[in-house]
DNA sequence: TCTGGGGTCCTAATACTT
DNA sequence: TCTGAAGTATTAGGACCC
């Protein structure tokens, strides 16, 4: 669901066509993104739906469009568009809540896929991956575009999903070619045409440029990468920041040197939601709503901490108020913790402290630091009374539960009487 | 148009340690 | 004992990605 930037005419050469198979020497790093994934997931069991626009979105009064399909792309629908927006555009679309569990299993079922191919596989997301099949072509003794063709096959037949697929040496351009590739193709680029490749295209296809360097860069009077290329470093360091400069200036003359990289660790694990109506937190009810909430996205933490054997030592929330600014807060434990009971005391603590009764609209929490919950930990006062120890029993058993019978089988008192969301 | 939810990375200020 | 410098950690905010 990457950013989609049509190809150029001037590019058809680049394509993968009946007859036509650009030059794939050296290319060793394939970006693969599937088209518009999970209406694809969708649609597969309805396929009365094929021919016609497909959104799907969350049902909520502030939800965006998560997924469409090209019918509905033709309408100028496109992912993270508010619902609102959508409709106006195509009204007649079918609007499809999203089935999230299945798509994680999808998208487990594609990169089994790639696995069977070579062992360097980065997934970015559920619906997309980078591959180094570099040294696994002669095992395989194929060519970089047949590697290609024969996963967009395997991944029809297996999930009923079409993917496309951008073939290159370096993962940026990648990444580029499989974006222009969508839907249903392959784009190549040889590494002896990446900068005949990249440079007439706008600033706004480099990674790393969004709203706010865009405008930055067009301040400079730089509109295309070509324009970037061109432009000595020092100037770019000195107008937008050492780091940014530097990486930009690299991928606009068609340098890259990240590495496929399989199995990174998490940085942090978190949980946000955004309230229907925002809650004022000058009345006991909007508090005691908003802090609610906090026990539910501690105890969703908590939950995923355990279940992917890891723990975080710094807790920290995000409060975003109706006229959205956001802040956040962050305050770092004696040790490492998987247990809900203590991320939402940390969370409420903080909590308190930062707002003064403004209407809040998001609020989130997030668990940095992340350390094998395998390693010794340092006992905190509490876990040596044996309190921490005694809730994370608690906890588990709940987990149990809720594996054996179901997630709203086990909630806290406090959450009782509420509708079960996604706890 | 009125902006979700899951993340990563960078920068700058400040706090702490040596 | 005090002070300053340098290095490291923490915190907050923001941009960006899908």
């Amino acid at each position: 669901m990457g950013r989609n930037t049509a190809l150029p005419a001037r590019l058809a050469g680049f394509r993968v066509a009946d007859g036509v198979t650009p030059d794939d020497a050296g290319c060793g790093v394939l970006h693969i993104d599937m088209d518009a994934f999970f209406a694809a997931v969708e649609l597969r069991t309805r396929p009365e739906l094929v021919h016609k626009p497909v959104i799907v979105a969350g049902a909520g009064p502030r939800s965006v469009v998560l997924s469409a399909n090209y019918l509905a792309r033709e309408y100028g629908v496109h992912s993270a568009m508010p619902v609102g927006a959508a409709r106006k555009l195509c009204p007649q679309a079918i609007y499809l809540p999203p089935t999230r569990g299945l798509y994680s299993q999808v998208s487990k079922g594609v990169m089994a896929i790639f696995r069977e191919l070579t062992p360097l596989v980065e997934p970015l997301s559920l619906d997309e991956a980078f591959l180094d099949v570099s040294g696994a072509l002669k095992r395989l003794g194929m060519t970089p575009v047949d590697v290609a063709a024969h996963i967009r096959e395997k991944v029809f037949a297996e999930h009923q999903i079409k993917c496309s697929v951008g073939v290159s040496a370096i993962k940026f351009v990648a990444k580029l070619a499989s974006g222009m590739a969508k839907p249903d193709g392959i784009v190549v680029v040889p590494p002896s045409r990446v900068v005949e490749f990249l440079h007439p295209l706008p600033i706004s296809a480099l990674w790393g440029v969004g709203k706010r360097t865009e405008e930055n860069l067009r301040r400079l009077g730089l509109l295309t990468i070509a324009d970037v290329a061109a432009t000595p470093l020092s100037q770019l360091r000195r107008s937008i920041g050492v780091a940014l400069g530097e990486h930009l200036h690299a991928l606009a003359n068609g340098r890259d040197e990240r590495r496929v990289v399989s199995d990174s660790p998490d940085k942090s694990i978190g949980a946000e939601m955004t309230f229907d109506v925002d809650q004022p937190s000058d009345n006991p009810e909007g508090r005691e709503t908003v802090e609610r909430e906090l026990l539910r996205l501690s105890e969703r933490v908590a939950a995923t901490l355990r279940s992917k054997g890891t723990r975080g030592r710094t807790v920290s929330i995000k409060v975003r108020f109706a006229d959205f600014t956001t802040i956040t807060r962050a305050r770092t434990l004696a040790s490492a913790t998987d247990v809900a009971h203590q991320i939402h005391a940390t969370a409420i603590a903080m909590f308190k402290e930062a707002i003064s009764g403004e209407a809040i609209r998001l609020i989130g929490v997030r668990l940095e630091g992340l350390s094998d919950a395998a390693e010794p930990e340092q006992l905190s006062f509490e876990a040596e009374l044996g309190q921490t120890p005694r809730w994370r029993d608690a906890e588990v058993a709940a987990d149990i539960a809720r594996l054996k019978f179901g997630t709203a089988a086990v909630r806290p008192a406090s959450l009782l009487n509420q509708p079960n969301r996604r706890t």
